[in-house]
DNA sequence: GGCCTTCTTGATCAATCGTTCAGCAAGGGG
DNA sequence: CCCCTTGCTGAACGATTGATCAAGAAGGCC
């Protein structure tokens, strides 16, 4: 009979990242009532003392799924443009289609998305993570959008910077209303939304 | 001396005209914490047994507090509509302004927004005050966007139904941008932006 | 093989939560 | 003016919360 281990010992790092990860599970299944150090701790299969023996507030766990989440997404969105290949405008598509594919337009995730901008407010370690991946996303799409204007020289080149801005809006607010409301708008319609922004801004 | 009454009576429709507005007062100040039976009686100055007595679960109020937040939103906009004569391109521009106006587009309220939408998912209460209220939204905005077109004729009308869709997404994205950052963009930028899309989408 | 670091447990704390309910009292109708 | 409806109070209940901490045990190191 093989000695049985109450529990295993993980490295730092590694538990960490299982925390994380079963943050975010319980997030998107339970939103604002997953963000509880029991629940997680539960989701983790562990005890509720390891968390704040990893983190010393729950705040600083949350900050951490978020920082993940919105890496991966990125991360997810700008693999798929790389396969996309050269084109600039085929680049946008594939940015398109990545930001309204599952594995990003998840109404369960906004439910963590909910939880995080709510804690903006009074959290500044979520601040700083939001400020940071923001401006990340906003940059990449900016920089598509640069590839665009410099492939096609549209006749009245607009503000790269306000551009930018009014795509990033336009596609959280239709990731928004869509998660909200799945019935009023399919993910294909949120595509070619974004794709008459770019025909008829960058003509 | 005058007999101090302990507390004096008002008639329910008063009262719950009151607690609602307490309700939106308190999301407002204290976000997610301020949705409590306990904070919303302390700021409407009554006990906490006349909230239930009033409403049978704490999710009616805030239900019919989305409804008169969003309610009251869309009557300051067509408010500005009206006033801005009978030109409809005016009329577009009133409505940007008084989305990005200090009455509409403020922080604190965003607190608010962001309960009710992490709760649409398990009420479904708070998902019909959504859908209705979502509906009207778009509907004043496909009016106006339609008005346009028929005063214009553009070369190509676009679908009246994905334009209203993508308008209304703008708006919001931006909205919830500015409110999670305000650094990142002025009201007036987020105007702008949305007066280039309707310069690049009706022309 | 035994020591020692430190990862992990789980009981415990005070605070807060939504809801219930018995009883008080305000103030209009008869 | 008194009664009776009912708006209203506030204590109480059980559940849940984030955080603390003493104690335990896993597993690498010498």
């Amino acid at each position: 009979m093989e000695p049985e281990r109450k529990y295993r010992r993980v490295k730092p790092a590694l538990r960490r990242e299982h925390l994380v990860t079963s943050t975010l599970r319980c997030l998107a299944e339970q939103g604002a009532a997953g963000a509880s150090i029991r629940r997680i701790a539960a989701a983790a299969g562990v005890s509720t003392g390891l968390i704040n023996h990893h983190y010393a507030h729950l705040e600083d766990l949350v900050a951490e799924a978020y920082d993940h989440l919105a890496t991966r997404v990125l991360r997810d969105i700008l693999a798929g443009v790389a396969e996309a290949g050269g084109d600039p405008r085929q680049r946008l598509t594939a940015f398109f289609t990545v930001s309204f594919s599952a594995a990003v337009l998840d109404p369960d995730y906004l439910s963590a998305w909910l939880v995080f901008w709510s804690m903006i407010r009074h959290s500044e370690a979520m601040k700083t993570v939001h400020t940071r991946t923001n401006e990340e996303y906003r940059r990449s799409l900016g920089d598509l959008l640069a590839d665009l204007i410099r492939d096609r020289q549209p006749a009245r080149t607009p503000d790269l910077r306000l551009a930018a801005a009014g795509l990033s809006a336009l596609l959280d607010g239709l990731w928004l209303a869509w998660c909200l409301n799945p019935q009023g708008l399919t993910a294909q319609e949120g595509v070619a939304i974004c794709e008459d922004w770019v025909e008829a801004h960058l003509r």
